[in-house]
DNA sequence: TTTAACGTTCAAATATTTCTGAAAGTTTAA
DNA sequence: TTAAACTTTCAGAAATATTTGAACGTTAAA
């Protein structure tokens, strides 16, 4: 396959991966684009190859920043700020769980433990919710635990979770 | 707090947390209206209790069938179809990890594979792409792998796995 | 100062997703 | 059969999310 293709696949796939997520594509497209890219690139040279406008690549680029994978540059004797992506895996799967979990996960972990203080007529139903609730408290709090841990382990952590798996 | 107005919080957070994960608020909201029911409920109630059109209902419930995670029952003299979820969080869990990845997960890493035979003149760039995306498919199977030993595993396994960590 | 070269903002336009409700389909009992 | 009681479908309406582009800031060199 040819590279421009290839690159293009790419980008387009992980488009459709982000909307799949809840992130927008064009976030995640300006990411993948910048991941692929061998130099920092410009809001301009973005505009460009992917033929949005200028409110939209600045928007999405802050978000990205937002989410701590993306960064900006400065080029000595340009006035234009330039735009990176971490090449490096391992750390954008850090940084994701890392921003997922701060945003969605300790969220939802918060209403589960206020509702624990239920009451009510009905003894079954409130019976039945707070076993529920406590149960996805549980399960969500153990979860929440092991990607915090995962966020901030290292490589040779996650391989050897792995070998034990 | 009131069973009622915990039951209602219950059910909006479920649908905040399921719009933030890319699934529809009305199938997260029937799903988690099915939850804390304590008896199987027909179209007709879910549309009342969720003020929600007959029409939404009837998808959203196929939906979350397609899911595994609700399934449709019959009473005994009822022409009428009720519906359930099943309430143990942990069989929930291995079944919406597994069906993510067979809709998603699955797809990038077939993505990935497909782009390693990339050719091109700017060798660089060819090479830092074929490093990027071999990472990414690396990673994205290894996270596909421990996906499917988690969503065919039991609940020992993953406290083991709890205690290792 | 002034001005050119950028970055930022946001109201309006567009696109996408979700929802409604009425019509059509299906099943069962009489 | 017929008819009542339900379920399913889907075109259009409504709601939501995304994108645009032009006006407005900001900065730095002249």
């Amino acid at each position: 396959m040819e590279y421009n293709e290839a690159k293009d696949r790419f980008i387009r796939a992980w488009g459709t991966l982000g909307a799949n997520w809840g992130i927008n594509k064009a976030m995640a497209q300006i990411h993948a684009l910048l991941l692929v890219a061998t130099e920092p690139l410009s809001a301009e040279e973005i505009m460009e190859q992917l033929q949005m406008s200028r409110g939209n690549v600045n928007m999405n680029l802050r978000a990205l920043m937002d989410w701590g994978i993306v960064k900006k540059e400065h080029k000595v004797g340009e006035r234009k700020e330039f735009f990176t992506a971490g090449k490096d895996v391992w750390e954008l799967a850090k940084q994701v769980s890392r921003e997922r979990r701060r945003r969605e996960i300790e969220p939802i972990i918060q209403v589960l433990s206020e509702l624990q203080n239920v009451s009510g007529n009905d003894k079954k139903a409130v019976a039945e919710f707070k076993k529920l609730t406590s149960e996805l408290y549980e399960f969500s709090s153990q979860v929440d635990g092991m990607i915090e841990k995962f966020s901030k382990s290292d490589q040779t952590w996650f391989y050897k979770l792995l070998m034990k798996i």
